[in-house]
DNA sequence: ATGGTCGCCGAGCGA
């Protein structure tokens, strides 16, 4: 079962890219963030006539989430809970049958947080807290469970081209890396960053539009892939679909897959 | 220190 994970940045400006993808790399089950969309604006049907089911949990202008499926869904559940006033579209969770094993996939799409400090600050923090909250239900099933996503977090400066010029940023605070890593600690496993742990440098999900970074690789890691110890012990790999960043019109993220004996 | 680029939609915000 290959899961992915694709920050979009506009589904109605990128759904030829996606499509596209979608053929080439022939994931099973995809996640988008920002898909920036109601529910009624998304072109669903260009997507299953390709063979797809798909789920929306939209949200007018920004945010909002997806998934997609060419297997079999049983549950499909909006939103993170622990917060009944949010009204932000970041979190879409579904059970996915595999022919062996039942895969549940949570998608997210965790608060930018700048400025920091401030009020989108704190509720970066409250998110992850919510989070980490959700994470420990998921653990404690003791099934496969990838939740993945745009975390809008640098884990380390290993995870930036130029961390130096992060260091004011709430993806690169002290407080986001340390909420961040109490997630990973309570059991979960980074799939991008095991399929090559000593890297000393990346390997990047996003390139701002600005500043050539593309061209320049100033790149940073921050969409991931955290894998429970069932879901861990069912990776046959991980990678970045780093080529999507290049071309007409990309997204500024790029997709990130895990693939699962399941 | 500023502005640089996108997508949302039709001005300015969020990233």
């Amino acid at each position: 079962m290959k899961i992915a994970s694709f920050n979009i940045n506009g589904i109605k400006a990128r759904i030829g890219q996606l499509t596209a993808w979608l053929s080439e790399a022939q994931p099973d089950v995809v996640v988008l963030q920002e898909i920036k969309t109601v529910d009624e604006g998304f072109p669903a049907e260009l997507i299953e006539d390709l063979g797809w089911k798909v789920w929306t949990h939209g949200q007018k202008s920004w945010n909002g989430v997806a998934v997609l499926s060419r297997l079999p869904v049983e549950e499909i559940r909006r939103g993170l809970p622990g917060d009944d006033a949010d009204e932000q579209a970041r979190y879409i969770e579904a059970v996915v049958m595999g022919d062996r094993h039942a895969v549940t996939v949570a998608g997210l799409y965790l608060p930018n947080g700048n400025p920091a400090p401030g009020p989108k600050y704190d509720y970066k923090l409250a998110w992850m807290d919510r989070l980490r909250q959700r994470g420990a239900e998921l653990l404690a099933t003791e099934q496969p469970v990838v939740m993945l996503g745009d975390y809008n977090v640098i884990p380390e400066p290993r995870d930036a081209a130029r961390p130096e010029n992060w260091v004011d940023d709430a993806l690169f605070l002290p407080e986001s890396r340390a909420a961040f890593r109490r997630i990973v600690n309570q059991g979960w496993t980074d799939a991008i960053r095991v399929t090559d742990p000593h890297a000393t440098r990346g390997p990047f999900t996003f390139w701002d539009y600005q500043r050539q970074a593309w061209e320049r690789d100033n790149g940073i890691r921050i969409d991931h892939l955290l894998l429970s110890p069932q879901a861990a012990d069912l990776m046959r790999g991980a990678g970045i679909d780093r080529d999507q960043r290049a071309g007409v019109k990309p997204s500024d993220h790029v997709p990130v897959w895990v693939d699962l004996a399941a």
